[in-house]
DNA sequence: AATGAATGAGCTTTCATTCAT
DNA sequence: AATGAATGAAAGCTCATTCAT
């Protein structure tokens, strides 16, 4: 009576382990967070979740890794759907993406924080890696944006750190502040504006 | 007639228990920390430690609070420092007071970052507070500054978390990425060229 | 599919808990008493008991709770077995009855009165449940013989209180005044005679 | 300037501190009570209350011994004042002195209880140590009466049990059971009367 | 004589992990 | 494949006791 679980059926079950306990680790940190919970959320038994993950870190990793796919897919097509475009425009569509992806899973963001800046190595090289990927994407884009004359030249690297730190931390910090007026949106075209055409006062070139 | 810790005495050993909780949080985080090994470390007993904090949690808050002391008076003195100078050199002045600090004290922006992306509320609201302190301080100077026509007009509450999230990335980010090239300096001072001058092509109006 | 505990095997090692447990706490106190050893003394490891029970507390009053539902049935099978027999014979019945419960658990008793006379609130409120209702059982019971005029009229509650104690007295104090000769049952007799008759000289109604 | 402290001067810091620690251990419990505690409250020192007394243990044996020697004073010179009253008058002295004693130590009565149905051996011995004195007294006494016919022929040894029993019972019970209406005086005249003239209905000889 | 800073044994409790079924 | 009963290492915290001053 037991047709054995076909991959597919296999994947199902895995991937809803891994969102449940995305949202279980972003609610209460690696170390908060209850295997036990996780798996009765999610439906299982205990001993099931060894099933599919070999240990609550490489749970952890799991998330990340799946989090990390998700985030280079957006970063990926916002990229590929602005080529040829001017840099602001460029700019905005990567913020806006990014900033869809972290409205639709809001846990990504804080998970991604959480890793990066938490204190197992593993879980910073992980997520690094997404990052810099997406920095390098970046980076390689700006360096061509400049080649043609149509931005600054500013350290192309530095610059794409920058962007990345500044999404995280509009994603972020106006909540954890207390400060969190207005729309995302807004918040990223304030701050591609700002990118763009600087603080100094002046003519700012059209967009 | 014999109490042996003089207050300067108790606090000295006070401080001294602070740093090495500091360093320990800031390797381990929160839950993987040790009070055991903190004792150790600060060369006292495992209940030495519980006559200067009351609990774990407690000591944490206390590390913060050191940190926010430092924190708040550094940008305090470099504001006043640079008082009436022109704005992209205050800029450099906060940012560089900032990355001394991290310099001097390599826990501190970790341990701000883990207080402030973690999960504990107590945690995020102690250090919010500096942070916010900070934010409001450079968002005051700011509108001073657009207001004497000297500066583009952008949001200045926006612009203050991003600068001061901007400075959290540049310490932590590139050692995370690995890509920790260039010294602190000149990545502050890319940063603030950039923000300043934005990254349109033309001509930057001069410092 | 696996549950390998149905509810009756989960019982039965609870009720093995308490009684290891009711045998700790009788010896050594409820703070004396010690999880692990009464995890050992059962044959589980220490987490085991934190299976059966929320908390250390939590386990001593279950033990109490199991004692006061034995102590119930027993003073209870004595009273209606004897209902319509003269007092003296009834009285008999009580004391032989908690008498028996004390011979076949032996902790019974002291852990009785190490939870009433202790200081935790909750465990004299869960105790003197037990009591107040043996207590107000027997005073009802005297109240109709009185009614009768088959007994004088004492202050039926106040003799409930003083019976109850003298129970409690008699199989206590002889081990602890270390006079304990003479069998249970003699002790008892002697009690309520002494009760029925008084202590005045003369002519003692016939049982 | 420092007359060593002479002896009373001494003696008189003991008591204090023994008072301190009786009613700290009375309204916590030997485990739960403090020695830190007990010394601030008697204003000295922690280390202080080592040099009175060198242990936990052996301080509360020391306020048992205190306790022991006031209640056989009262038991004393309540029976001595009684010389060749009737019996139940000399029962009601008896009781009346111990009533007396516990209204004016109220933490004593308790200590007793917790001393003698507590778990400790060596508190025990010495708490039985008193109570043996004065069952011993009574019985002494009793056996007197009865040689004289002035009182029925009961086991002089097991009825100094009961009284001292029920002495106790009065004192706690009421009260842990919640029925504490009555004074004590009316509660120990009706036991008197109780144990007295007995249960069963009839003449009751004059007192 | 008096003190209180320092200590560490010892306790309760949690929870990731295992494994018999 | 799935389960959940059982485990015990590990951690935070308390407090009786010591001892240098």
């Amino acid at each position: 009576m037991s047709r054995r679980n076909d991959p597919d059926e296999r994947e199902r079950k895995r991937l809803h382990i891994l969102e449940v306990a995305a949202g279980e680790f972003a609610r209460l940190g690696f170390d908060g967070a209850n295997i036990n919970t996780i798996s009765e959320r999610a439906g299982f038994g205990k001993g099931t979740v060894y099933l599919y993950a070999a240990s609550k870190e490489q749970l952890f990793l799991d998330v990340l890794r799946e989090i990390g796919q998700q985030t280079r897919a957006a970063l990926d097509e916002s990229l590929a759907a602005s080529d040829g475009a001017p840099v602001p425009q460029r700019l905005r569509a990567v913020a806006g993406a990014f900033a869809a992806l972290a409205a639709q899973h809001p846990d990504f963001v804080r998970l991604q924080a959480s890793a990066l800046f938490g204190v197992n190595r593993r879980f910073q090289v992980e997520m690094a890696q997404v990052l810099r990927e997406a920095v390098l994407m970046l980076a390689r884009s700006f360096a061509e944006e400049q080649r043609r004359g149509a931005m600054r030249r500013v350290d192309a690297d530095a610059l794409a750190v920058l962007l990345v730190g500044s999404l995280q931390t509009f994603a972020l910090l106006p909540d954890v502040l207390g400060m969190g007026g207005g729309s995302p949106r807004a918040h990223i075209d304030a701050l591609v504006e700002t990118l763009w055409a600087g603080l100094a006062p002046g003519d700012v070139p059209a967009t």
